[in-house]
DNA sequence: TTATGTATACATGTATACAATCACGGAGGA
DNA sequence: TCCTCCGTGATTGTATACATGTATACATAA
């Protein structure tokens, strides 16, 4: 297995909440921190403003991504849309490989759920739910989505993320598939992120009316 | 006004057809040609990369995109649910400055509609009518798609186009947008995307069972 | 006080040189 | 004939050095 890139380490880092949305991220200093120049620096930086993680302007230092209480609500209306689709989709076209591998998936995230890497075990599942749908570019999309709607979470404590609530919604939702029951499926979703969104939006809003 | 930026002239050969898909852009090349080193050239490329207008793998050289058969269906699937999620957000929000504004772009993209820059036109209209929706995120990536859309289509005979339908959509889009008429304006554009999208397959079908 | 100009420090953008990797073709052997 | 195994040329990846642009602080003038 080849190391991790350069991009991957600075991506889990922003994922686990190291780097806090808005923390600059120098080209110099990471040249130094990875003991490399600062072209591979570029170019993962060059990644990461592909996927939104972070945002960068000419001449100035590029920082992690810190959303507006308008593009987070933006971001979930995208997910909504999309991952309702990307299930609709699926869905239909599951066949028993696919469900025993959501099943997979479902435990592999269950035991990752309070860890720190909890990100990819959630996306893990999703992936797992929306693979029967054959549209790649659109699960790619809604993975950029989920991430950078993680960012804004993991800034936050760790212990208000309802982590409990996370695990039944996954297990319904598995059973939903398992039923071929769309609508149910479809209702979950709807209120798994609509839950999310609207628990992040508490969060910011207690940071930023009482910020210290 | 600054001069375009290498990314830029770029973006705009690869619409205009100049560079069809498949082409190879080497590092070299281009840096010869701009008269600058490879550095800028790799910036340039990572941002083409990261609007999927190429495709780039680490140690190979970058292709101007070239999708199969399935990507294309499913872009214009994505294009289809992002753009009528924005129409339905947008039509109810839009005031007498939207459509005035929606009526200019409208004559610019029809005075342009049989140059070369026809994209651009299209792009502004679009964008137009969107604006309303609020949602800047999501026209971007409805923008992203529809730019790798016109690549292919760049690809093959300009005068297959069907300029004259495409110019009456626009006409009869703008028509309901100021009826207010979201049902008739999504047909109007459910029936716009599905039929780009099948002259766009059969075109493609047309080379490949006849390559030479 | 407010605004503007300027110097300095620092971060990013770019050019050049070198190292690592890959594609291709030809030699050798089963 | 076909397959495998190198070598060679070309292409990309990286390090170093320099050029350019931006921000901050301070001095100066209205």
């Amino acid at each position: 297995m080849p190391p991790p890139s350069i991009a991957q380490i600075l991506q889990d880092e922003i994922l686990s909440g190291a780097l806090p949305p808005g923390t600059p991220l120098s080209q110099a200093d990471l040249a130094m921190r990875f003991g490399v120049s600062r072209i591979p620096i570029r170019d993962a930086l060059a990644k990461l403003s592909a996927t939104g993680l972070i945002t960068a302007s000419p001449n100035r230092t590029a920082t992690v991504l810190k959303m507006t209480r308008d593009e987070v609500i933006e971001a979930y209306n995208l997910r909504l849309l999309l991952e309702g689709d990307l299930l609709a989709r699926a869905i239909p076209q599951m066949t028993d490989s696919h469900l025993s591998a959501i099943g997979y998936a479902l435990e592999r995230s269950s035991l990752e759920a309070r860890q720190s890497n909890w990100a990819e075990g959630d996306r893990m599942f999703h992936d797992a739910i929306y693979a029967a749908a054959g549209q790649p570019r659109q699960q790619a999309m809604v993975n950029d989505l989920r991430r950078i709607c993680c960012i804004q979470i993991a800034g936050y404590n760790q212990l208000t993320r309802n982590t409990d609530r996370w695990l039944t919604d996954h297990q319904r939702l598995t059973n939903a598939c398992r039923a071929g029951n769309l609508r149910r499926a479809t209702r979950i979703l709807r209120r798994h992120l609509n839950g999310a969104r609207n628990h992040l939006l508490r969060e910011m809003d207690r940071k930023t009316t009482r910020p210290a």
